[in-house]
Order: C-alpha cells, then structure tokens, then sequence
DNA sequence: AGCACATATACTCAAAACTAGTATAAGAGG
DNA sequence: CCTCTTATACTAGTTTTGAGTATATGTGCT
C-alpha cells in the first residue's frame, strides 16, 4: 500500500492554460498523459508538500513555488488492479518555463476539457455531442429520469439553468456517471452502452489523472475570486489587459475590459511601476505589480469577476 | 504504515457550534479529546468516505449525512513517535444527535479556539494574552521582527488591518509557529521559551486535531457563502432567525437581522411554508424549508453575509 | 507632418444591491 | 387593552455594478 503524490502543475502562455503532463508510453505506443506522480518517501520527506516538490524536481527539473494540497483519491479501484495507491494531489501555479526532462511536456488544459472554454463562443461539442448523449443518458432510465434532468440542467445550463462556472467537477463526474468519458468505460468497455459515434469527449488522461486535472480547474477558478494567486503564473510586472487574459484563461469566459480595470484598481491589488509596455499595437500599456499590502486591507483580496450572474 | 481517516463532525445546537470528541484517556486520566478515528481497510472499503462512515458508525453509532473531504494530514512527526500516519480528515454536518457510545460527547467548539467567537464582544483573551505574547514573540528575533509584525496584523486584525473571518487557520498556525498553543511545545517542552503564565491558549485536543478543526472552521466559514450547506444543520422547518443564529453561530459574529432575512429571501434560498413557531416570545414566527430549486437558479447559492467589510 | 489604426485608459449614467435604520404587526401575559 | 417581545415590512442614502461612450497615446503609412 503506497501514498502517491500528484501535481496538477498549471501555466497560462499566451492566453492558454497548460498543465504539465508526463509521456508515459514507451517507444511508438503512446500511452495516455499522466501528471507527475512519485511515492512518499515514508522515512525521508518530512511532509507531503516537501515530497511532492522532489518528485517534480526529479521528474522534471523545475522547483515549485506556490503550491496547495488539492486532494486525496483512494478509491480502491482507481488503479486498475495494482495495490492500493492513496494519491494526494497538489496543485502548483508557476510560469511556464522548459522541462529539463525530455518526457514532461506542456498540454492546454481545455483539450481534456474542451466544454469548459467559453471565451470564444458557447464550446459547439456541447449540443453537438454532449447535451443529445445526455438525453439519452437520462431516457435510458425512467425511474431516475427525473433526477437525472435535474442534474443535467443544474451542470450543464439546460432547461432555463444557467451554465454555472465553478461546477466544473460536477459536469465531469456527471459525464462519468453517463459513461462519456472514456476513463468510464476503460475498467469493462461491454459497460458502454450508449450508441455514441465517438470515443469519449475530450482528450483522456492516465488513471483518474482528469478527474484531479478537473478538480484542479475548479478549485482554481473558486479560488481566484478571493485569494491573489493569480499573480503566481505572471511576471513580476505586467499590463492589465494580461492580467485579464490569465484570469479569463482560467475562468473559461471572456470579462468586460473596463470593468475589470476598475475593479482591479479599486481593490487594491495593484499599483502602478513607471515603466509601460510599448508592443501594444496601440497606446502603450502601463506596466503594474502586485501590491503585497492589499493582504492588510482586504478580507478577501481576490480578483472580482464582473458580469458573472 | 497506515492511512487514517478523521471525522470532524459539526452541529449546532442552542447557538453553539459543537463537534463530536472521543475522550481517549482510561480511568481518571483524562487525555485530550479526539476526533473519531480509524484506519482504512485497504481492502474492505472501497472509498476512503465509505471507510470514514463505517468508522463513525462503529464508535459513535452515527450515520453520516453530508460529508465532505477535508484535508490530509501528513506531516512525519504529527504522531509523536507512533509510525508514520497520513490521516485525511472529513468534515460532516449533521443535527446534533445523542452518541450511542459513551466516550464520545459533544463539545463546544470555541472552548478550543475561544479567540474566535466575537458574537457577543471582542473576545477578551485576545488583548489579555494573545496579542501582548505575539508582540514578545515578535520582539525576541529582530531579522524576522517586520516579517511577523505583518503576518500578526494581517491574522490578528492588529495595526490598522481588520479581523478577517476567513482566516481561521492562518490564525492557529501563527500561534502554533509562535508556541502559544501547547501541542506546539508538547514535543520539547524546553522550546517553551516565552514567559507565559498560562498553559496555551484555548483547550487543547489529542495530536494535531486541533490543527483539524481549525481547518474545517476554516473551510466551513468559506463555503457557507457559496453552497447551501447550512441547511444539513437545521431541521427540516425553521425560523429564518434559527437560520440566522447557525449562521452566526459558525461564522463567529453577529448579523444585522433584516439584512439578513432580505438577502435570503432574495436569494430564493428559502420558501414559507403555511406553518409557524409561536414559541418565540413575541410574534409568532413564519416556517421556513430550503428551497432546492435555488441551485437551478443561482450560481453560488450561499447565504449572503451582510456587513463583512 | 498628418492621417488612419489600434489599444489603453477615463468617464458616465441608470440600475441594482447594501447599510443602517425606523415603522408596523402579531403573538403572550397581566 | 396595555405592555412586552419578537417578527416582518419598509425606506432613505450610499455604494457597487453593468454596459457602455469618450478620450489618450502610441505605431506605421503617405
């Protein structure tokens, strides 16, 4: 019986999300992506942060900076027929930097969760695949039929609901649950009986590894509203509008400019350096930084998000 | 080597916030409390809740309603000697019910952290003796001295910063840093440096369970403003100033009551029902439930906290 | 230089939400 | 029917938000 430790290791590079993923497979036969894993070392980490942080030095080369516990699998079949694995994951926000390590690479999280990027456009894979597969999901069942609608309004914005951005754990256990997603249907493919056209929304992942990638995204999405992490995955110095990106990377929809400025401003989150950034294509943009006192200031000093119902 | 499962299990009965302890010692000899505890049957339970659940129901004779996971404990040394235990921790919300154990009792829940209950005033223990040992413990390392001065301040609503609510376990952790807790000089009693008169601050509990409910305290000021959970502790049917009083009772401070009753029955939170309580003392008081549409509705269906800054 | 263009930043105004109240309602008990 | 108590309704002033319009300041073209 082992602990596990897993990082959800997150980026925003021109205004993608990436997490960092490990190649699993040997030679041509490409196996899922799986995020940097190790066991505790029982007698030698002091903690599990303090283990976490060596296996992704050894890993990959990189030193975390912030990084929080996320959460602990230990569903007994989340391995598939190895021993029982306790993982505890952590999620850590950095900058993206290259692995030294040929086999860790950067993958945009919204490929494994391609419903979850509204910036553009309303995701077309929702009521192309996603809406009609969970119809038939809840027809399949009469007596839960009912439940199941409910579920279904309440995840995923049908039915007058409206789409609820920090439920993203919520849509993808509710996919799991209707088998769409591949890992459902991995341990007994007799079990997927659904006639879907496709192999599973989204791109899979090693194990349970999207399920923590997804807890990680809505967990970060909450946590951006009232604690300052985002400053964690910038430069030192940096122009609103990027700041804006970043938060949007990760909120998954697009923010009224003028608002957010405001908003930013009035909390105090940052002030402004004399320096600017001229690549703009425009007025140059003035460059701002942290303001490490707004802790003293503020109860909850995060990034308020306008035009969120 | 073992995975342990703890339990913080939280009601509130008569406007105090309780949680469940376990009283380990034999005999006279009373050991601190505990929180129910058992380790994982790694091949009997097929989810760590499960287990926690079949745990509970054997030392307490409780069946668990809501639940949720908390946080992992898994620091080396957090058991003294013992071999190494990672423990995860699950906080549960229920109606207080008598335990069919007789070890295990109700207690309240601020005689272990008394500096966080400002309901009725600014508790005292915090200008007597919290506050005047922090500064000497600032004093005693002058490189550190304006790194602590800020943490202090920011904790302890000190200098100008205000009380934050939600910083429960910032809060624990800055006195345990600053040995005023006595689990944090139980290992080396010499450590004890300060000049305290007192024995720690606040009843102290077995291990680092105290470390455990502060974090769930933490966790459950938080989402109380975004997730209806406060409705696990109430009876099917109450008064919106019972609602109210649980609410205060965990968030640890008073409310402003017809702000209150605006923002939840704007809020779609609750509807009437034709029921009413005539045992109020005064005009007779209209019934309420949880209305479980609200999640359809709301993206973060918490009760709205009316005058925090 | 003067112009179009692009983005940054400032300002506006109506609507909504909040704060801190006051006012009124409806029971119990004398 | 008067007093006490709590419940519930209402309100005026303030702040925050939503959704813009307006202006500022760079670049590159002619």
């Amino acid at each position: 019986m082992l602990i596990g430790l897993n990082a959800v290791i997150v980026a925003v590079t021109e205004e993608v999300p990436r997490i960092l993923s490990i190649q699993l497979g040997k030679r041509n036969i490409q196996a899922a992506p799986a995020l940097p894993y190790g066991p505790l070392d029982v007698d030698g980490d002091p903690t599990l942060e303090l283990g976490l942080r060596r296996w992704v030095r050894e890993q990959t080369g990189i030193n975390l900076g912030y990084t929080e516990q996320l959460y602990t699998f230990g569903d007994r079949n989340r391995n598939s027929g190895e021993s029982r694995t306790v993982s505890v994951a952590y999620l850590a926000l950095i900058r993206e930097q290259i692995p030294k390590v040929k086999t860790a690479r950067w993958s945009d999280w919204y490929s494994f969760l391609p419903w979850e990027d509204w910036r553009k456009e309303r995701p077309k894979i929702l009521d192309e695949k996603i809406l009609p597969a969970l119809e038939e999901w809840m027809d399949s069942s009469p007596q839960q039929r009912q439940n199941r609608r409910e579920r279904i309004d309440v995840c995923f914005g049908s039915g007058g609901a409206r789409w609820n951005w920090e439920r993203a754990l919520e849509r993808y256990e509710l996919l799991f649950e209707a088998k769409l997603v591949s890992e459902s249907w991995r341990e007994n493919p007799k079990k997927r009986t659904l006639n879907q056209s496709h192999n599973g929304l989204g791109k899979p992942m090693f194990l349970d590894h999207r399920r923590i990638i997804v807890t990680a995204l809505d967990r970060i999405r909450g946590k951006l509203r009232y604690r300052p992490v985002i400053f964690e995955l910038l430069p030192p110095q940096f122009t609103l509008l990027e700041l804006q990106k970043v938060v949007e990377a990760l909120e998954g929809f697009q923010i009224h400019k003028q608002n957010f400025r405001r908003l930013i401003e009035q909390a105090g989150l940052v002030e402004g350096t004399s320096a600017v950034n001229l690549n703009t294509g425009g007025r140059p943009a003035k460059l701002f930084r942290f303001r490490r006192d707004v802790l003293r200031e503020r109860p909850t000093p995060g990034v308020g998000l306008p035009g969120i119902p």
